[in-house]
DNA sequence: GTCTATATGATGATAGAC
DNA sequence: GTCTATCATCATATAGAC
């Protein structure tokens, strides 16, 4: 059986990303809290942005599956399965709202952001007022905020309420 | 008339720290969008901290000068007034969401927290369920949100709608 | 008030032994 | 796979001239 530092190193990272933010985490302090040193880090990962990457690629890549997959209709459901899906990646959801900025060099800013634009086309179709896009970002920002505030807590506890606030505020 | 370095350096800081986040931004960067040298700065602030502490306060004092005296009951106005305080400091809001981690440095981090509460006691009062606590950070974080969303909108195009949603996640 | 020059330390990254 | 040793680069900060 091949030894998993690999998977180690990235459930350390993450640990220290979303406690301290990316930039604020420097690679000796990974190293040191694993129990080895830095370069042992270089022979697992090509670069510090590649063990970055390697960390947010899969919720990025599940939210571009979530809007590609989906089709128009069930809003409520949809907000029913948003919810879930940023839940499931909250920690490192906690990382990107604390440092939208290290994100936004790796482009994922943009990303982001083209994302949660589609999103709220599915939910409330193409042509939208300003009124509806405020109201969906207070909905959709509103989802997120808990998922970073009630991080600790069960799902259950939280997801019902949130995602019947965000069902309220858009009128469903 | 003495020469306003110490303000010019804080817009410019301030500037910076929005586009690329707090601890992205040097001394060097700083100093050199405004045509100066590096310890120049240090004639006008003791530290880098002492810099962004000067930029960050007012709007904390604001805050929490905001909760100190203000009398519980009428939620509607305090709504209102609360949008219209963290639009106000929207520049600074767009900082700290984008980088609690350097504002945690600060002890600022906790203060926003502790400050999150007072406002949802004031809102609902001393003694809520969780449930109603979860529609307060929806209701109050999908404000935020759209401070930093719609940052370059006129408060106008923004504000009602916003306040309006929030109010009907809190059933006010 | 602003400069040049410099001290001191942390960072990401590489070379090469074991 | 992990180590020791080392590098260049950048940061904050200070000393002292003008």
């Amino acid at each position: 059986m091949p030894s998993d530092t690999k998977a180690r190193i990235q459930a350390v990272a993450r640990e220290l990303f979303a406690e301290q933010g990316v930039r604020n985490t420097s690679l000796r302090q990974i190293s040191e809290r694993l129990g080895i040193t830095k370069p042992a880090l270089y022979y697992h990962f090509s670069s510090r942005e590649d063990l970055v990457r390697s960390i947010v690629a899969p919720m990025v890549e599940e939210c571009e599956r979530f809007t590609r997959d989906r089709r128009a209709g069930d809003p409520r459901g949809l907000l029913d399965d948003y919810f879930e899906l940023i839940w499931r990646h909250r920690e490192v959801l906690v990382m990107m709202v604390r440092e939208l900025s290290t994100l936004g060099e790796l482009d994922l800013g943009t990303r982001m952001f083209e994302w949660r634009r589609e999103l709220i086309a599915l939910l409330l179709g193409d042509e939208i007022t300003r009124a509806q896009q405020i109201r969906a970002t207070v909905a959709l920002g509103g989802m997120s905020d808990c998922a970073v505030e009630y991080a600790h807590l069960p799902l259950e506890e939280v997801k019902p309420t949130a995602v019947e606030a965000a069902a309220v505020v858009l009128g469903l």
